[in-house]
DNA sequence: GCGCCACATGGAACGGGTTCCATTACGGCT
DNA sequence: AGCCGTAATGGAACCCGTTCCATGTGGCGC
């Protein structure tokens, strides 16, 4: 049911009947417009468009998916919503999805029973037109799935021989992180994050930091002095710093330069080194990873990652595949940048 | 484009027609059949049934929709969708709406602008047959969109005169874990999670359960020694648990029974009392809140709240005005309930 | 046996787009 | 001026359920 903005008086909704009336053309020009069917001359698709702008008319979405025949909805399968990285992610997927007038269906898919339940599902899987996966390993239930409906898939944040991929290159990361690590005085040192291993998820993610920032430093004729690892937790993260300052403390003493290899680690850092009356960036220097948002206001030098972007040229690969697009796989890779801020 | 499974020869998807041709009726009969307009003659039914089974036949839900005007889809707003509690009321809403053959679509508006976007937008906001609303306090916007929009609407976990509402009843909860409280042995001690003031939310949960427990006591005559307050977070509950334990040790020492308001603080407290050498159940009491997935597996005696029924509920009202029902606002309480294992 | 009514059923019309074919308009060429 | 080809356009047919009206059927009462 749909009510007049203005008068409060109840009318139909228009529709392109309404709007082809309107500009005086036909229903099957609208569309054109609507559709970016490009022959239409410039004079009548303006016409057609203030018809559309005066109408306040907007297209039935649920006529165009029975009409066209498509569901001109894209899935997008990832393991949760909230966190920083993919809702960064799913603003760069939508936003190109929308571009292109895609819906975006999103399933948070966090253990395995829930993604199989989706790729064995008739009704959720044979719904959409193309799929996103973001993080997942392709099991074996993914390639029957995928022949099954022939859909177009682009893979994110996750590689894959013979599928469109879109990820991030923490090798590259970490070696950033190293050869700038190598540049700073005092001893060097290093915080990974140790990941519990699920075959669900691609959870090479802190070791291609590590491979980066060790060949790095390696090759600037350094050496890490010590590594330290911490789960994925604020606790975890502040006993880890304490236990390298207290190293650090025992040994050499400072300065000393801490690749803390996620943001949660060198925040829970910075927090323990200014706790005990450290001044970072000089005592002690930390290099962070990823970049969250309050990095730049706590002055946290950390490895940007283009994220958004990464979810827009993935969304990108497979509009071009529902477009069309034949040819073999194609992989596209996302460097990191190193963001120089006050605490290396 | 849909394959057939058996075969992978290329076919077109069945539709009602077809349904109707192989069950040798009229596709009136299959759409009753489908929508359960009783109208139908037992033998007839099975017929279609059988018909529907041999295709394989699904209704392509965006027919349905431009056919019935309808779009046959609840709006579901909620702050987030990861934590335990909004999963369970998550299947709950879902569970009902998928037996009256409605779609749910999630939006998870963390903040005011986002949930000011939602109800400011046209597409997003029309698209809704109904609307369930979750934790919300109900704005300005809120009740001039529901002028607007006419949309039958439903609040979760909040109360709002004039609307219907489900919602738990965390006095009652208090004052179980209260009464309960009072027939255990040694000093009685609280703690609180402290909420930051968002007008957004409706933040009264942990005031009620205050005031449920603290009448409950009191009616039982006796008195609660001590109350500490901890943000909701895990490194914070771990500190109130220490000053909780210093301070009880300081004084009359143990035993002693502690309502742990959210589980979250009850399991970093029972951390504490292991660490510390001391015998949950024995010289420290715990009472939770909220049955965590993991509280049976630790024996923490807490209260579970009847989630999914109450998302369940909820959508039953809401689907009553949908089909028609109507009368003045309705609101259902539920009520945790103590689940007693071997933390007191 | 006849008339009625309630119930059951078939199927046309409909909803709002897309697609495609037939038609028109127009610029360019002889 | 006359002809042609192509770009632009109109609109019918179509996509697939729902709805509603007309038709058909059976049972019941007289």
């Amino acid at each position: 049911m749909w009510r007049g903005m203005v008068t409060g008086i109840s009318m139909r909704k228009p529709t392109i009947q309404d709007v082809a009336r309107e500009a005086g053309v036909g229903v099957g020009t609208v569309s054109r417009v609507l559709n970016n069917h490009s022959a239409v001359r410039g004079a009548t698709r303006d016409t057609v468009l203030k018809a559309i702008a005066d109408l306040d008319y907007t297209p039935n979405p649920h006529a165009r998916r029975i009409a066209g025949g498509k569901s001109y909805t894209i899935s997008v399968l990832l393991p949760v919503v909230t966190t920083e990285f993919y809702v960064r992610l799913l603003d760069g997927l939508e936003t190109a999805f929308q571009e292109a007038r895609y819906d975006v269906a999103i399933f948070p898919l966090l253990d395995r029973s829930r993604l199989e339940r989706y790729l064995g599902s008739h009704t959720l899987a044979y719904q959409a037109d193309g799929l996103v996966m973001a993080t997942y390993n392709l099991t074996q239930m993914f390639n029957e799935h995928r022949l099954r409906t022939q859909q177009p898939t682009v893979l994110v944040d996750a590689y894959a021989e013979g599928v469109d991929c879109a990820f991030m290159d923490n090798v590259t990361g970490g070696k950033l992180a190293g050869e700038y690590a190598a540049t700073l005085p005092g001893t060097l040192h290093a915080i990974w994050v140790e990941t519990e291993l699920d075959q669900l998820f691609t959870t090479r993610v802190f070791e291609d930091r590590r491979a980066g920032f060790l060949k790095a430093v390696a090759g600037a004729g350094r050496e890490v002095k010590s590594e330290h690892t911490s789960s994925f937790d604020p606790l975890a993260a502040r006993n880890s710093a304490c236990t390298l300052l207290d190293e650090v403390a025992a040994g050499g003493g400072f300065p000393c330069t801490v690749f803390a290899s996620a943001d949660l680690l060198a925040g829970a850092l910075l927090d323990e080194v200014r706790a005990r009356g450290l001044t970072p960036g000089q005592d002690v220097r930390i290099i962070g990873f990823d970049d969250q948002p309050w990095a730049a206001a706590r002055g946290l030098t950390t490895l940007h990652q283009p994220v958004e972007n990464m979810g827009y040229e993935a969304a990108q690969l497979l509009l071009s595949r529902l477009g069309g697009h034949r040819g073999p796989a194609r992989a596209r890779r996302f460097e990191p940048k190193l963001m120089v801020r006050d605490t290396a």
